[in-house]
DNA sequence: ATGTATTATTGCAATATTGCGATGATTGAA
DNA sequence: TTCAATCATCGCAATATTGCAATAATACAT
């Protein structure tokens, strides 16, 4: 087929795995290294940094938007995106606590 | 074209990105999550508990093998795959810093 | 109303990922 | 050697992602 079989996991999975997606590409990774260095920007200044079409920067603006983890305002003719600061800590601990589990003391491997 | 254009970002950022796309599939979280569990575990054993394909599985463990976040060892007639605490510390300690460095108390977005 | 600036959406092509059956390679046992 | 067990790889089809030009939508001027 090709699709994700999501009903064989857990939601926790899903959900890590979704996060993980979100992040999974440099340009996504940039917007956001920007947007916690900036605060705040508007997709123009995006377009200059990042050296992608205008087309491609709405695009994973978009991705990262319906990830929860950056929020757009209208301010007047421009869009002021930022960090939602609620999702960035719920992403932050989800990953912690994926990480932190594992006893590396103990680790013998076959 | 449809490529990644790896070239316009930094290697930090293109580190993290490819670090989050191995992590960017549930069933490759679910791996991770029974060899944290279980230590070591042979392919056959995540065909059963993911309920995927050998074939499939066997690529997932691939895919995690090439990011270097596990390891495999020839034990008889199969082969035993365990976590690599260097690799597995070097991606928590990324993504830290990565989620770390924003202050939440200053978001005054737009 | 008309024009300008900014961002989103559409439509397309190129590439990557996912999944699996079939086949191959390797090991150990009979 | 022959066989069964186990995992990797190949080849294919289906789906998803990436990137951009062109176009649409929106807001604010004039």
């Amino acid at each position: 087929m090709g699709a994700t079989k999501t009903t064989l996991f857990t939601r926790q999975q899903n959900d890590i795995a979704n996060m993980a997606k979100a992040l999974a590409h440099p340009a996504r990774i940039a917007i956001l290294q920007y947007l916690v260095k900036k605060n705040a920007c508007v997709c123009g200044d995006l377009v200059e940094e990042l050296g992608l079409a205008q087309a491609t920067t709405s695009q994973h603006l978009k991705e990262l938007k319906n990830a929860g983890i950056i929020q757009g305002t209208i301010e007047g003719v421009s869009i002021c995106y930022c960090i939602n600061p609620a999702v960035w800590k719920q992403y932050r601990e989800l990953f912690n606590s994926f990480f932190k589990d594992v006893t590396l003391a103990g680790n013998k491997c076959c």
